[in-house]
This record gives C-alpha cells, structure tokens and sequence, in this order.
DNA sequence: CATGAATGAGCTTTCATTCAT
DNA sequence: CATGAATGAAAGCTCATTCAT
C-alpha cells in the first residue's frame, strides 16, 4: 500500500513539502469534504501554489489517498500503543471514558466518516482502509489470545473472530452516533460502554 | 419532514416522476457519491431530460435532501413494525441473524455512509438525520421502558440513555465495518452480536 | 410595419387574448426587461400556458415586436389628439407642466428606454420605431408649418426640420434623464422647458 | 468608484487583461446587448478563454458594471476638459456642431443608451450613473456660475438647476433622437441646436 | 381552444491540471 | 524550486419552444 513518491532532489524537504500539503488538506476535508475541496484552496492552506503541489502528488485523487493512508496510520499507532501495555485488555477497559470520549468530538470523526464513505465507493480508498483495517484486527486479535490465555480464559478462534468485529464495531459505531445524536448524554454512554467492554474482554 | 413540493396538474404522475428521480438518484448516488453524481448522470438514469427534473425539485441539494428524508424513513419504519411486536425486546434478539445480515450487505450501507458523512458537513441534511435519530431512539426507549417495567427490572433514566445509545452505536457500527472488512466472518459476528444484545436487553 | 396575424376561427376572441399577452408583456418587460421576462413569467401574468400563446404569437421576438408597436402607437395617439386642437402650438406649450411631469415618471419611461435600447441593435424593432418615428415628426412638422403660416411667422424648410429634430429630442432627453437624476428638481425644469418651448414655437 | 480589483502578481499585465476584456465586452455589448452577449462570445473576442476572465472579473455582471464605469468616466473627461477652457460657455457653443455630430454617430451612442435601459433597472448600475450624473451637472453647474458672475448676469439657484437639467436634457436626447431618426438633417439640427444653447447660456 | 410535460441548447461559473517563466 | 496565468471540460441550472393530450 505505500505511496509511489516522486523523485527530488532534496528528498527531506520534499517530504516536508509533502506534509505541509496533507495538513493543509487535512483542514479543507474537514471544512469542504474531499470533493468540495478544491485544490486553490488546499493550495492557499498550504502556503504554495497549486501548480507546485503537482509537483509532489500526482492529482488530486492522489492526495485523498496519501491523507487517508496518513489517517488510517493513527488508528495502527493506537494499536501499537496499546501492545505495549503491561495488561492491553485492562488498559483498554480503563482508558474507555477518555476513548469514547474523544471519539464523539465532532472533529475528530467528521472525516473518518468521509474515508469511510468515500472507500465504500472508491476501490483504491477501499484497498488502503482494509489494508489498514486487517493489521488492525490482527493487533488486537493477537492481544486477546495472549491475554486469555494467561487468564486461562477458553480460547475459540471462531468466538475470537467475533469479539473482534465487535469491539471495533462498538467503536466505529461512536463515530456516526456523535453525527447523528450530537447531544446524547456522553456519561450515561460511557458507564454501558465500559461494561459491555468488560463483559466482553474478561469473560 | 417537511419537503415542499411544487404545484403539478397531475399530482399523481408527478409523484411517479419525483419518484423515478429519487430512485434514479438511488443508483447515481451509490456509484458516484452525493457530489460526484451529475445531474446529466441522473436524468440519464431517470429517463429524463435534466431540465426537466427541476420541475419537480428546486436544486441538486433538494434532491440530496429528498433522498436523505425517504431513508431515514426506511429506520422509521423499521422501528414503527418492532413496536407492534407481542415482545419487541425479544423479537430484536430473535432477528439479530437477518438483521445483522441485513446489515453487512454493501449495498444495503454504501447510501447511509454517504447520508452520515454528509450530515456531518451539511446542516440541512444533518437535521433531517437528527430529526429520524431522534424519532427512532424515542420509540427505542419507550419500548425498553415498558418491557422492564412488564419483567420487573429497574427502570433508571440514566442507565436507560446509556442502554439506548450503545445499542444504536452497535447497529450504526456494522455499516461502517462492512466497509472496512467485507469478508468478515459474519456467523462468528452474529453469535457475539446476539450475545451481547441479550444481555444489554435483558438484565 | 403591419404585424401579421395568425388565421383565427374566432378573430375577436383572438384579439382579446393577443392583447392579453401584450398586457401581460408590459409588467413582465417593466420588472425585468425584454430579455430578462421569461415566457413563465408572462405567461403566468397573462393567465394562460406558455404553450398558448405561441397560437398567437410565432416567438419571444414577435411578442417583443408587437408590443413595441403598441407602445409607438401611444406617440401617434398623442399627435393625432394634438392635431385637432384649436392652436396645438399653444396647447404644446400650454401642457408643458403636465408633459413634462409625465415623462419624468420612472415607470413611464424604463419601457421606452428598452425599446430604444434594443432599436440601436435589433433592425426589426428599429423598422417598427423609426416608421413611428417618421409619422410623428410628420405630423409635427405639418402642424408647426401650418401655424407659422397662420401667425404669418416666415416658413424655411431647413429651419422647420431642425425645429422638429430639435422639439423631440427635448422630449426624448426627458426619458433618460430622469433614469440618470431621479430627483431632478421637476419644477425647475419646467420652467426652463416651457420658456424655451415658447421660444422655439413662437419665433 | 469602488471596483475592487483582484490581486494580482503582475498588476500591469492584469491592468492590461482587463482592459482586453472590457474592450471586447464593448464589442460584444455593441451587438448583442448587456444580456444578450454571452461569455463565451466575450472570451472569444477578448481572446482568452471564459474560465480564465473570472480571474479578472468575479461575474458577468461585475464586468457590465466595469464596463458603464469606465464609459461614464467619459463623460466626466468631456467635462474636465470643458473646465479648463478660458470661456466654457462659449466653447460650448462654439462647439456645438463637432459636438452634436459626434453624438449623432451611430456607433457613439448605441451602448450609453444600453447602459441607461440597464440603470432603469438594475440598481448597482443606477448608483454608477447616477454618481456620475452628479458630478457632472454639478461641473456644469459651476461653470455655468462662474461665468455669470463674470457677464454680470443675475444668478438664481432655481433657474441655475432647471438651466442646467435643460441643457444635459439636450444633449441627452441626442442619444435617443439618432436611433430614432438616423437620416437626420445634421446641419438643421446643428443650427438649432446652436442657437438654442446661446439662448439659454447667454441670456 | 388550451394545457403543461418535456426537451435540448445554451447559459454562467468552477476547477483540476498544465506549462512558460 | 516555484509561480500563477491560462485552459478546457464539465458542472448546475434556465428557458424558448414543441407537442401529445
């Protein structure tokens, strides 16, 4: 899945080049969405001109899919975090008020939704975000076997392959129930969520 | 909710056309996107001249918000047949294969994704959505409400909200999962999914 | 410059409705110009289809043309009226104060502007106007002639046509005039327009 | 009067775009009309393609308004001019036939009376003539002052506003007078045309 | 006679992309 | 490396006109 980078020159500068353009996407995605984003404004946003961000992304599209493999990068790092943990399944159940709620700031969600949309219909999107998505469940796949059995916890593959869905389910879930109830009562929320979580990981 | 519709000699026949527009928009929607549908795409698909189609919405977003409207319906409905049910709580956990099934059909989640990510950037759209969420969670809880009250278990407001919530977020999270894991094992799922939503209902 | 009419069964109802149209154009064209009134519009204001009233005109243009046949027949009328005064010069004069205050209502004259505007480009409209044109200052330069040799006052052709080129360009100027000064000081003015109308006529 | 202009890296060469599209506006507006010209005949004309006249003018209309802008600072020359003569008055009427010919060429005086239609209805471009207008009578109108004070003739600011309004009338007409009446006798008008303003300037 | 559904051409405007400088 | 002038295609939308009913 790694982006194909131009060659240059200065291949440090170019990369920050690089990043300078996807933060600046970042903020028109946000505002615009990928498709009413249009490239004088993320070129504005990134302080060069359009033509020079040519230079650096082959298109537009291109851009999309280098911000959405950026995107898709901060879930693994999550994951990552998560590994090195002393107990993960505990560390996940005590982290769940701060993890819930950041997932229903509106920010922080607003654009995973257009990734996720915009992969159900764009097959290179799709391809990154699985991609993404398979390490990402085999992380915690991985964490769960170890865990269980060092609880001496019955260890299932096909009981496994279902936690795991839904766990992510639950958590992918937050990102359209902040869009959809924005208001909704984020503690009431959170004392089922870690108990669901509880139920699920230690049993 | 709402929709104006304009003044037709023929109102029934116009209902028909607004109808083919809408559904036609359907197909152009899923393929394309919300944006990345023209209006050319759609009177194409509608078997009409696209002129024409502004003689039965004002604007591309008035079909945007039209189309939006009729689906959320679809949730409406949903919920309106599961409070006719003798146990509407039970029924859930009876339906949770087909539902769940139901659910992880591509076609059946491409449109609500695109609905999701457009209500979080376009404020008409994202109060239609608010407005059936509300609708929908309403009759949720009404329905919890009474059946704990018939099976003699607490009934406590906050719990309650929580309940709702998670419950919404699990159905809410499997159409952005078949998206970013369309092999997943679904019967493995369905067993956890079951699970967990007989203990949420019922204790 | 006869426009010519469409083979009706009933010619008089044909005529009724024709003039419907033309009534309607007159709103239409005063709100929002020849070429901003859309058929909807006048259709609408004149209470029938678009699609009828191509049964009494062949085009936009042809409406455009006869109405601005109808409105240079206004001028005729006034002449033929002036004709048959005791002393038109003395009425000219006479008037001055309720003529000129005519003109210098905006919506007597956004619609003459029009038609002199689209006269200077369309060479139909031209023909229409400058018949009309021909036909007053004819009548104009009859009843000065006729006058002078009544008040024994000499009679030079080359004087009596720039006399006649010069009374009606007094009267054309007022039109644009109030379009550029809208709060010109009307009396003034016509003090002004009546002394040197009298001047002009009488010596 | 207040067109803001875009920024721009070379302001000489935008200065010089500009005026290529204005100067191919005039063409256009001359044959077509302020509406019946479109972009595409403008950019064709003006030499660069429609898209790119927008990184110039931020609509149609804001080159319409350019356009009259520029057209009424004509005026405005005419009259400086006019000011720096050692008798004003009297150079007007010693400039009465070039003058009256020039306003009687076709080609002069087609788009002012365009632009006048257009202010009749169209509001920003009311407020630019308009604007004009007043500075205009009020340059004529201290001229006219002036120069009374000088012959020692009795100066009445009534008389003075209807002299004023009377002599722009005039001229004004001329406009009119020629789309109406294109084969007029030039010289017969002239000689009026002359001896009226002495009348009326000298008395 | 009368309607209005329907068309298709053409409108203004936007925008990703290229390229001379 | 960097610009932004310039393009051309395509977007959403309007409208004069036609025609089946």
């Amino acid at each position: 899945m790694s982006t194909v980078e131009k060659r240059h020159s200065d291949p440090e500068r170019a990369q920050t080049r690089r990043q300078q353009v996807l933060d600046a996407a970042e903020t028109c995605f946000r505002r615009s969405g990928f498709h009413g984003a249009s490239m004088a404004e993320i070129s504005k946003a990134a302080g060069m001109s359009a033509g020079h961000i040519y230079n650096y992304f082959d298109s537009k599209d291109a851009i999309i899919a280098a911000f959405v493999e950026q995107n898709v990068e901060r879930v693994t790092a999550i994951m990552r975090n998560l590994e090195q943990q002393e107990d993960p399944l505990q560390a996940i159940v005590d982290d769940t008020a701060r993890s819930v709620r950041e997932h229903l700031e509106r920010d922080t969600w607003a654009l995973p939704l257009e990734i996720s949309a915009e992969a159900a219909r764009n097959p290179t999107i799709a391809a990154v975000v699985r991609d993404a998505d398979a390490r990402s469940r085999g992380q915690l796949r991985a964490m769960l076997k170890t865990a269980r059995e060092r609880h001496h916890l019955p260890v299932d593959d096909f009981a496994l392959d279902g936690l795991v869905e839904l766990v992510i389910t639950l958590y992918q879930g937050l990102g359209v129930r902040v869009v959809h109830h924005p208001d909704l009562d984020a503690e009431a929320l959170i004392a089922r969520f870690r108990a669901t979580l509880k139920a699920l990981l230690f049993s």
